[in-house]
DNA sequence: ACCTATTTGTCCGTATGTATG
DNA sequence: CCATACATACGGACAAATAGG
């Protein structure tokens, strides 16, 4: 399989899980336009529970790298211009935190925070 | 208790309260600040399931509308308008980022170029 | 400093619904 | 029509953070 978990007790499971699969499509071990395995397929080969694998798909599909669609399953997102994406969504970022008077670190402040992931 | 569900087989449970809880504190039924009743007893008073009423407060968080802290409770979050907003624009760019695999760093340098107090 | 109750967090399990191909 | 695979909802158990006494 293309996801290896080595056990790591400091966060939940289905984090580790995003983070292997986010990994493995950045490095290129899945391809866009390619199927992950079946949620209950790959939580069997895990040794985990569906849940937790389809918990990690929908954290994946919410920040748009795979897409999730009943019967079908999970396909890696086909983007032909990523970074135009991460740069728009930048200019509209800071237009917003110049609207609102917001000084320069104050906004990079914020954006480390949003940056490490959900814990909460 | 100060939501009410009536029944609509198109959309899904937890969306129905999603969208009730947002317009009980839109209303002010709830005020910033105060905490949402625990997700356990919500569910009883309402004869749902308590992960259906997590489901749903986890999305609301994700919004930045409610607070949730483990052993707290969900409380709204008091912040004014204009940087709620902001922090919405700044959750996005940084899941837009994580799903390119972009680096932190590079995704900082790229809004500095952005960024108010600097001359264009 | 300690203990306890509260409350969310995670994970497992099961069942049924529903869009896709 | 049928198999596939996610979507939703229910239930239970234990872990972990928080707050209060």
């Amino acid at each position: 399989m293309f996801v290896v978990l080595h056990p790591d007790h400091r966060n939940p499971l289905y984090l580790q899980l995003v983070a292997a699969i986010r990994g493995a499509i950045v490095r290129g071990d899945v391809t866009p336009g390619e199927r992950l395995p079946a949620a209950r397929d790959l939580a069997e080969s895990l040794g985990m529970n569906m849940h937790t694998v389809l918990r990690a798909y929908r954290m994946l599909a919410d920040e748009g790298v795979i897409e999730l669609r009943r019967g079908r399953g999970a396909v890696v997102t086909r983007r032909p211009e990523g970074r135009a994406q991460v740069e728009a969504a930048a200019r509209e970022l800071a237009d917003l935190a110049r609207a609102h008077g917001m000084a320069r670190e104050e906004v990079l402040a914020l954006l480390a925070d949003e940056s490490p992931g959900r814990s909460r």
